[in-house]
DNA sequence: GACATATCGGATAAATGATTCTGATTAATA
DNA sequence: TATTAATCAGAATCATTTATCCGATATGTC
């Protein structure tokens, strides 16, 4: 099970981030991504369709073609591939689930949540791709299996 | 959807919550717990069962059973339900999803999640029922819709 | 133009999680 | 002892998410 997160979303968040260090390729295939992230290969080229369709990522069909990133590395956040994906649920919900939890009527975690919930959010948007990317090369394999 | 908890858990923090608000009954019948939380009475009294298997929760059986604490209210903390229905995955686990994420090879945001995961942690285990019940008693009701 | 190799897009299948059903057991009460 | 009201336990159903399949289309190369 995932935490935060769904699957198809920590699958489109891997990939991103693949593509985002491959930039020397035009385009990357599906078979490439998924045999590195040990992802399905339909399942990820599926999640890629999605992405494109938010223009996020672009596409290139027919021989040699595959995923590429549709915007500058300085220009995508983590963000914008969970919004994308997942949607901003997980900032606005409570975390016990009662429906009806505000600042009004709060659940008894309800205000250390909220702080918690907003960190988690300016950890997502707070950071491009290219600031990771200066940071330190993706090593993608070795958080692989 | 849920956030960080399964439906299960969510249901299983509230009914305990609920339960922890009614301490003047001996039992409270899964029916009523399950009409005030707007859950379905056989699966807040499935829950409920498991969390009397880890004794958490006492049931009584019979005319007039139901269920109740197990416990002294200032010896139950969120993260022991917690514990008890969806275990400390979550804790430990890759917010993006990569099977290897450590401190040795981390994801891009592997460091900030782990002050939110340890953050979160202490939110569900710092505090106990008495306490929660001592700043405010549950308004069950107003956080329901 | 023929061929090989990609994505695209819709349909379907498999797996997991959430919910309901049913029958059995237990216990209080009249 | 008969009745009633509750949990218990496991099976069955339903819904959602995850994963796969396949035919269509696009494109580079010979």
């Amino acid at each position: 099970m995932s935490i935060i997160f769904s699957k198809k979303c920590e699958y489109g968040l891997q990939a991103v981030l693949y593509l985002s260090s491959t930039t020397t390729q035009p385009v990357v295939s599906a078979e490439e991504i998924a045999k590195t992230l040990y992802i399905p290969k339909e399942f990820v080229s599926k999640i890629l369709q999605e992405l494109t369709t938010s223009g996020i990522v672009a596409s290139k069909k027919g021989k040699n073609g595959g995923f590429t990133l549709n915007k500058a590395l300085s220009e995508i956040r983590l963000i914008d591939i969970v919004a994308a994906i997942d949607g901003f649920d997980i900032f606005n919900k409570c975390v016990m689930g009662f429906p009806n939890c505000s600042s009004e009527s709060p659940c008894p975690v309800h205000g250390r949540w909220s702080v918690l919930s907003k960190e988690t959010y300016t950890m997502l948007s707070e950071e491009t791709l290219e600031d990771f990317l200066a940071k330190t090369k993706h090593k993608i394999q070795s958080i692989q299996k």
